[in-house]
DNA sequence: CGCCTAGTTGAGGTAAGTCAATTCACGTGG
DNA sequence: CCACGTGAATTGACTTACCTCAACTAGGCG
């Protein structure tokens, strides 16, 4: 469905920006292959995460509709992406408004995981929040066949996970210690694995219902 | 132009929830007067309140879109909304096609706003953070007539402004002292006064670029 | 009058930050 | 082939921002 919409494939490199905050280009990708990350820098120079980009992800359709974007979004490895124009997106509206809806639905979607972000650096303590997050990650991998619940492959460090969880490197750390030593997930060689699932879930507090597995409605 | 999609005016009264977290009702609002927040309830029973809607704001547009809401929404005073039904979207899309951009722009900034409130409160310190909620909530008033660089009108409690934040409410007490000790904000009496605005703004580094005041592109 | 909610302030505890040193894996050039 | 530099992870010692508990004030309303 959402190929017509697609011109021209491009790869980045791991570390160039896509998009970048206050730019006003109007284009959008579709993330094939490789993970990426938005974020946000403050004016004094520290970086909020806001949400790390899996295969199947749309990036960037808010720096498009928006007048200048709010954000930055970064390779964090080497990627491939399909390239998405804003008039191409207008021209497939008129041909059929129920892809209007399916788009509509990924924003939503979207912006429920920055919720849930958002509770996640708002409520949860270090150690609950980062095993929310990699539960997170771990459920939407699983979405596009790229994990399970044993766990997965991941290229984060942890000065990525503690700068999308509003924590220190240095505490990030700590906390990923702690899960190992309660034997609840690990960290470590590119891979999350995780102990004991369903004591996870339970420890995280961790509801997928937000992710909305079933994609958009047709009403 | 997005008067043609509501039908129904409705009013609630304050503290009864407009939007349950769990219902799957594809209803959406457009806030006509009072305010309201929407928010998440962990499991161990603590609130994040996500966004507050002022009058103008699009309510419920994720939860009409997921099967089912992942937040609640709750007058924070007796409010008058509008009542916008997913069939009635859909048939305007078909008509409209730049009724959708529009749509998708309202959902883009609204993502805006709540990835702002993720670097408030990941990355900023009480102090800041509060600051630069004070001045969005002004900054957006003012886009519809509700207020100035003096002030404005505010109907919140501390404790809300609090569940927003991620801090408790005594801290949230002790920083409006300080805020109000610096000559920088006074919260009371249900009203927000700058001291000095031009201060306030570097204080709280507060870039009103993601507010998107231009409205959606027409493509 | 008495209760409830909102706000205020103090004292003391704790989660998380900062600074700093060390290790290890890796790549690159002399 | 080894010396070196660099980025990631690890750990310890100390500091601090924010939390919790608790007590008290002030206004609104039955």
């Amino acid at each position: 469905m959402l190929g017509a919409l697609s011109k021209r494939r491009r790869s980045f490199v791991s570390g160039r920006d896509l998009v970048h905050q206050g730019q006003s280009e109007q284009v959008a990708y579709i993330l094939m292959s490789g993970w990426a990350c938005s974020y946000k820098i403050t004016q004094d120079g520290e970086r909020q995460i806001v949400d790390f980009h899996v295969p199947g992800d749309f990036l960037g359709l808010r720096s498009m509709l928006l007048h200048t974007s709010d954000h930055s979004i970064e390779p964090v490895t080497d990627i491939e992406v399909r390239e998405v124009l804003l008039p191409d997106l207008m021209d497939a509206f008129g041909d059929a408004p129920r892809l209007a809806l399916a788009i509509l639905w990924a924003a939503s979607r979207d912006e429920a995981v920055v919720v849930e972000h958002l509770v996640d650096v708002g409520r949860r303590d270090a150690a609950e929040r980062m095993a929310h997050f990699l539960l997170e990650l771990g459920a939407r991998l699983r979405l596009v066949g790229m994990g399970s619940e044993a766990g997965y492959a991941c290229p984060l460090t942890q000065y990525l996970l503690a700068d999308a969880l509003g924590l220190s490197a240095v505490h990030a750390n700590r906390v990923l210690r702690k899960l190992r030593e309660a034997d609840l997930v690990t960290f470590r060689d590119g891979f999350v694995r995780f102990g004991n699932y369903e004591r996870m879930t339970e420890f995280a507090q961790f509801d997928p219902t937000y992710l909305d597995q079933e994609g958009p409605l047709l009403a």
